[in-house]
DNA sequence: ATTTTTTCTTAAAAGACTCTTAAAAATACG
DNA sequence: CGTATTTTTAAGAGTCTTTTAAGAAAAAAT
């Protein structure tokens, strides 16, 4: 398992720092940004597992920053920093979807403690969250957990990779509609640059040569856009 | 489902009343005992979604008691109550097992909060995992807890070493599906590290060689995710 | 019509993970 | 204490996966 990517938003520039640096330290694969602003679209052009967010900093307060990462993506643990002990913001974070709330000063020993607590709470999530991973793609059918795309009953599955399943289980979620390039770049690639998009590429290619032997199935170029997976009916 | 009970373990007899009263005025089942001692036969005699207990008692402190508690019930969710903010507690309480750790005088909301947010976390962990130990897979019998791997009804069964045994059993829970390395990692060897996969990957190795006398059953790799234990039909 | 941007395809390189065997280390048992 | 069993470590070969590269093709913009 990879180590777990934490957003670091911090206007304090020592203090980000310091913690960054001690977090990597830690394992953790720390990401800082040095406001609100930035750290919007820095959590918009990646993913992270983990996002710790300083409340008071200028251009974009932490609640804020909250409420829109919140609208992106409604899971993702997120810890206040702050300075103030105020109860109206402790509720106020709660109310935001806070995970948890430290004060500054904080321990930081106490503060990995949580992190740590915090992310094994999430990996447990995941296993019994019934997250869809079985479709039916004109005559195949594909299972993502076992990375299986077969048609009819014959013969052995075509085995796919991780990156294959993870791309056709999007581009199957979104059936016949769009699935934003963007998407699937920030989402399975957790980062949307050149290179990423042309790997990506290549992986459309892998897969349209899967779908082949089913002349009802096609995955559609939407120029600037993303792609479309095409059942005809 | 019926309202949750919680066991309250704090010697201060006003505060332990009001806290009762209040929680109580929130739905909760609330158990209220006067020290460490008469909170572990209550927690004996009784079954708890919760249990809520002050650090500083006499006769038995908070720390001591949660390491009994935990002795006998390794999931109930503690949070501890403290007046010190000694770091050292802070992480005495973790390492003892904590999910939560309130310093004192703590917002009565915020507990609320807490309290709601750890129950709703327990909720979603249930159906976890069972006490089976018998198994039938493709020809062979197994039974992990006798550690016996017999084909047929023919000759003297393979018998299995403890972390055989674990890990077969893990697979056979799973069987036709995918097992998650991590999920044998983190649940036999409690560690999930470079040294302990390459563990695995011999144990992996032994069991194929104890399944080979059967065609119908085999060991798959799932690359970068795990083993499925697949059994033809 | 030409230029720019985006996409497609293939192949090779680089990277990550798995398998097997055997020896060393740790643990359990008489 | 010595022996048997179990578990871990090691190392190299083998396999699978992902990225990178580069040129051709297609679409959009100028």
């Amino acid at each position: 398992m990879g180590s777990k990517r934490i957003l670091l938003v911090e206007d304090d520039p020592n203090f980000g720092i310091v913690l960054k640096d001690y977090l990597a330290l830690n394992d953790y694969n720390v990401t800082h940004a040095k406001d609100g602003i930035e750290g919007l679209i820095m959590f918009k052009n990646n993913s992270y597992d983990l996002c710790i967010l300083d409340v008071m900093m200028p251009r974009k307060d932490g609640f804020s920053l909250a409420q829109d990462i919140r609208a992106t993506d409604k899971d993702v643990p997120i810890i206040f920093l702050t300075a103030k002990t105020l109860k109206e913001d402790v509720l106020k974070g709660y109310s935001v979807g806070a995970d948890d709330y430290l004060n500054k000063p904080f321990d930081s020993e106490v503060l990995l403690y949580k992190i740590k607590a915090i992310l094994q709470r999430k990996d447990s999530d995941k296993s019994s969250d019934s997250e869809q991973f079985e479709f039916v793609i004109g005559q195949f059918f594909f299972n993502s957990k076992l990375r299986h795309l077969s048609i009819g009953e014959k013969g052995e599955p075509q085995k796919l990779s991780p990156k294959e399943s993870k791309l056709l289980r999007m581009l199957a979620i979104h059936k016949n509609d769009l699935m934003p390039r963007e998407l699937a770049l920030t989402k399975i690639w957790r980062d949307d640059n050149y290179f990423t998009s042309r790997s990506m590429d290549v992986y459309i290619a892998k897969l349209r040569k899967y779908l082949k032997s089913d002349e009802g199935v096609e995955i559609l170029n939407i120029h600037g856009e993303g792609f479309r997976l095409l059942e005809k009916s």
